[in-house]
This record gives C-alpha cells, sequence and structure tokens, in this order.
DNA sequence: GCTTTTCCGAGTATTGCGATAGGATTTATT
DNA sequence: AATAAATCCTATCGCAATACTCGGAAAAGC
C-alpha cells in the first residue's frame, strides 16, 4: 500500500551490519546468533549476507565457530552504502538512473519538470543516508 | 528491483495535476486531453483522478465539455500533498506509521536504534516534497 | 567423524502494480 | 429527443517482486 518505502532487504541490511558493529572486533560473528538478536529469519539472512559478501563489505569464516565479520571499521561504513548494496540506486524514479532505454520517458511533456522534483528528493535521501555511519549507531545503542 | 522508489500513482499524479495547473482558469480539462499530453492510460488515470477528487485536490464536471478543475490556485498545492495522497504516508519503514500493530516490530533489539534513521529520511523527503508547489512546476515549465 | 557453519540454487506463496474491460450515469450539443 | 462526450464505478488479470522456505553441498573446528 505504501511506497516510497524500504524492502526488508534494506532494513533487515541495515539492521545485521549494525549488529556485526556492535561485536566489531570478537571475530566471526554467526549468522544464527544475528538472526536471533536481530528477530530475522536465518535462511533468509543467508542471502543477504551474500550480497554484502560479493560487495566486499563483509568477509565470511566457514566451518564451526565461523562467521561474519566487517572488513572496514563501523565508522567507515555508511548507512547509505548498505542500502544502495541491498536495494539497489536510491532514485525515486526510472528516468533519473543512467542513461538507458528507460529514457524513452523523458522526452513526455511535464515529466521533464517533475523529474526535478525526483532528483531533488534523491539527493535528500542520500545525504541523510551517507551521513550515519555504522559506528554512529553503535554509539547511540549503547547511550 | 530497486525500491525506495515512487509507483506510477504517484508520479502520474504528479503529471496530471501539473497538466491540471498549466491549464489553471481554462474551464473543466479532460481526462483524455491530460492522458494524451502526459503519456498515461487514460482509464488508469481516471482512476487517480478519482482518488484525489476524494481527497478534496480536485472537482469534475461530468457530460460533454466536462472535466476536472484544481480546488486550490496551484501555489497553494505542494508536490507532497498530492505524493501522500496517492501513495499513503512517505514512510520508508513500516514502524513510522502512527502506533499499530506494525510497532511490535521496535521492541526488537536494534530496530528502535535503527528506526531513527528512517525518521531522518522520511523528515527530509517530505521538506523537499512539501517545499514545491505546482506553481513552481508551471513557472519552470514556461521559462 | 561429527557438528557447526557458510554457501548455493531452486521453488513458492503472497502481494501490489499497472493496467484493461464493460458498463452506468451525466450533460452539452445538434 | 438523439447523440456524443465525458465522468464514474466495479471487477478482473497478467506480471514481477518480495519474502521467504527447502534441500543439500562444502568447509573447518572439535
Amino acid at each position: 500500500m505504501i511506497q516510497l518505502k524500504l524492502s526488508t532487504k534494506g532494513r533487515y541490511g541495515v539492521s545485521a551490519m549494525f549488529d556485526l558493529a556492535l561485536h566489531h572486533g570478537q571475530g566471526p560473528i554467526s549468522l544464527k546468533s544475528v538472526a536471533q538478536r536481530q528477530g530475522i529469519s536465518e535462511h533468509y539472512l543467508e542471502q543477504l549476507m551474500g550480497t554484502l559478501r560479493k560487495a566486499g563489505y563483509v568477509k565470511s569464516v566457514r566451518g564451526a565457530q565461523g562467521g561474519y565479520t566487517l572488513t572496514k571499521a563501523p565508522a567507515e561504513i555508511t548507512v547509505g552504502d548498505i542500502i544502495r548494496i541491498m536495494e539497489g540506486p536510491t532514485a525515486p524514479v526510472d528516468c533519473l538512473l543512467a542513461d538507458t532505454e528507460n529514457n524513452k520517458y523523458c522526452v513526455r511533456a511535464g515529466h521533464c519538470v517533475t523529474r526535478g522534483v525526483w532528483a531533488k528528493v534523491r539527493d535528500s535521501i542520500d545525504a541523510v543516508l551517507d551521513s550515519i555511519t555504522l559506528a554512529d549507531l553503535a554509539n547511540e545503542d549503547k547511550s
């Protein structure tokens, strides 16, 4: 019903990365424990972590006592990084994306006027998401 | 594939209202002409205009030579007004909405920390959308 | 060798989007 | 009065994506 909304991919991704940030420096953290603490399906979270691993934000250790660790310090990973990996570009409409066939829409009268609106929305979203790091969230949690 | 995205309801709604703003003061504008100028399915646009009519942003005149007119001056209608009507509240996650059963998610560890992030995103989106009126778009189109 | 864990691909139920269809009603025009 | 133009209303429907679930293979500590 409500659009302009994050899917669980983005939400769970941020929650899981936040959880890893809280345990940063404690060795590999198993997805089982992350899933339990954050209230996420473990099997589903596996898929999401695969995306984050391929993007280079986490590394994994297989086998018993294995798990995931952040590849960078929590202060060097922003919420925007995670959202963009999990949900793709944060453009509110397709025609703001890189030039593709989608740009056919932009020849429409009126559309290119409203296009400026969507660009401003995108920029303001990115500004907020890029201003918050995992370290900020971890600090907020402790206080 | 891409979330945090507007559906066509919001985009078409803004485009149609922008079109009505361009023709404000010229009597009822038929959906047929709006749909042609903006490149929207006429029948689908009917449904969207029904939503805007029930919300009081446009009034309709039935019969031949009928159509739609804005109920307020273009300067008094913001893009945010239209988006909120067409897409529902612009909250990126459910738990930011008014207290409902959705708040069950908020007892989760970590979630209430990330909740602050989503609130900031929502506020920045609203600030942008509420700062732009249909008159702004119409002026931009003429220049 | 057993258990724990990541890794991988497939399948699936539900949902919402983006229409389309068909008609009923209203009103200006001829 | 007949016609055409337009809004209004309800229903349906294909498609794609979401949010999982399932089953198992592979790796590594114990």
